[in-house]
DNA sequence: TTGAAAGCGCTAACAG
DNA sequence: CTGTTAGCGCTTTCAA
């Protein structure tokens, strides 16, 4: 059996409670018994049972992490580094793929729940507001990456998606495009259900479209789910909608790889007969060929800060809710060029 | 207050052993009663905590999965489906990556068991013979996936390798190739590590080569580590060997991605100058340009097969150590034709 | 068919 | 400085 408390008082001939302080640091132990009970540890190996500690009202130092997709590229890399931090941090991560689903988004947290971790970070396509304000008022350390609810008070960590579009577009007119289309994010394939962050980037997409004296298109704008394949349809879509733009903005890397297919098939240049711009500046983008000029989101950087912003909130050091927004950057490669 | 058993008890005005029983689906309780604490739990949206029930004996419902790196197409597909089955069967997963790491090996599995995870599964590059030999003793549910430790009995799920290696070489062979490299992958930036999986492919093209009747030249065999860069800068090293081979057999996606980086800046073209493929059948190779002829691991298959049996173990209805091999698939695209 | 009571391993007063 | 003891929420005999 694996050796218990009791075990170690025994071997080091002290009570239960003087070997808990010494494992807890807490209260004053003399050196000379916290190092008999110190060797009592090593020698039996014990090691403190967490779920008998978290019993007691103490952490789990577990944490939940939901996201959509843990096979995409994007969010993969946001898991890695968001459980390298909480490594760092001691806190494991239980990771939770949601498909955008509100079902498994609720029943994942309320798992999670049951479990007693200490927080969630939700980097979900949660749109499930009512679970978020109830979890709220519970006063449960909550954190959302890279996706802001503007109706919620809650902590975030994203990345400035209204600058990313703004960037992107003035780059392009910059290269003399004036017409630009874009491929929008949905899920569900639900051509309704768009992104809150395409929607930001739409936005500046527009405005930056506007400050140049150029009128904001509708037509141009298509939603596509996004895999590689719907992207692909999409961007057939609009490249068959009339004349074709001359640049396309996907708004991330996934539809620009389908956009690039689409624009193949056709049998047109990238950059040359079409520029083509991503975002997230995920590992595919350096892949593609031509290397896709894409958005860079501080991926990094958001998984850290979401991790410390969560702990924070588990060591009840900060309750005022805080909105932490990332610059994203231009990664400029080789499928945008100066319109001939 | 979260609501606890007792609670329940109350409401329903029985004891807590049966609302106990009533949740376990234990002992033998009147339909009456069992409707009255179903109705208290409903009413009090009760959930039995899992810290607690674990206390006492019972599972946790989590498990751990230990790979090289999350942020890795490869794991994170092999993750994605390990989650999936495991959501399937009431369990949630802890991911740990261990960027082949020893040291942090042996952390993560320290934790999982402080943590009291019901079992582990282990996808990482784990040499660490000792620590896996410790708990097979302590009979801790362990299951291995993508990964033979030969030296060690431990239930397995894998692809068989070996005959990836022979049928990629063949079909070079049949394609006219007769000078075929490698690049073989090795971790932790030392080329004296190459991975089990690596060996075994270079066994089955060694084999393939016999067969028909070339012999195996050490020479055209290379040792990188598992990124895009290093890949690139050891085919490099390989094409700039000596004449250069007319196909190379990169051991998974990504070094055949730094491959035909390689390939590309030295003017070749694929495939009429040079005929590449990869392993693994990752997004990655759908997405280069051209398409990569690879081999396909049922990465799904796999992470279900490997869950299933660490649940066996776990519910100890399975004692014998079971080997799961299964079949690679050839995947034929475009970086692969007929020798000229 | 139900309930009382003894743990599971640990923490945190409280007393000495 | 150290030890006694009462829980934490649940499971599981064992009686009733």
């Amino acid at each position: 059996m694996k050796p218990t408390i009791y075990d170690v008082a025994k071997e080091a001939q002290v009570s239960i409670a003087t070997v808990s302080k010494v494992i807890n640091d807490t209260g004053r132990i003399s050196e000379k018994t916290r190092k008999r009970v110190l060797e009592a540890m090593e020698k039996l190996r014990y090691q403190p049972s967490v779920v008998a500690s978290a019993l007691t009202g103490k952490r789990t130092n577990t944490l939940g992490l939901l996201i959509p997709d843990l096979a995409n590229p994007f969010f993969a890399e946001v898991a890695r580094h968001v459980e390298d931090r909480g490594q760092e941090k001691g806190f494991n991560v239980i990771m939770c793929s949601t498909d955008y689903n509100p079902a498994k988004e609720a029943k994942y947290i309320s798992l999670l729940k049951q479990k007693q971790v200490d927080g969630i970070i939700l980097g979900s396509g949660f749109y499930n507001d009512q679970m978020i304000a109830e979890l709220q008022q519970e006063n449960f350390p909550l954190v959302m990456i890279s996706q802001e609810i503007p109706a919620l008070d809650i902590d975030t960590v994203s990345v400035d998606d209204f600058m990313g579009g703004y960037q992107v577009t003035q780059y392009l007119l910059s290269l003399g495009h004036r017409r630009i289309g874009v491929i929008a994010e949905s899920f569900q394939d639900n051509p309704a259900n768009v992104r809150w962050s395409s929607k930001e980037r739409i936005r500046g997409y527009r405005e930056a479209l506007e400050a140049a004296g150029i009128g904001f298109d509708e037509d141009l704008v298509f939603i596509s789910n996004s895999t590689i394949e719907a992207g692909k349809r999409v961007a057939g879509a609009l490249l068959d909608a009339g004349p074709h733009p001359t640049a396309i903005f996907a708004l991330n890397d996934v539809l620009a790889i389908g956009t690039i297919k689409a624009v193949r098939e056709r049998g047109l240049k990238i950059p040359e007969d079409i520029a083509i711009v991503g975002f997230d500046d995920t590992i595919l983008a350096t892949i593609v060929d031509p290397p896709l000029t894409t958005v860079a989101q501080p991926i990094r950087d958001m998984g850290y800060q979401a991790m410390d912003l969560l702990i924070e909130k588990i060591e009840g050091k900060e309750n005022t809710t805080k909105r932490i927004i990332l610059s994203p950057q231009l990664m400029i490669r080789q499928t945008t060029c100066p319109l001939t």
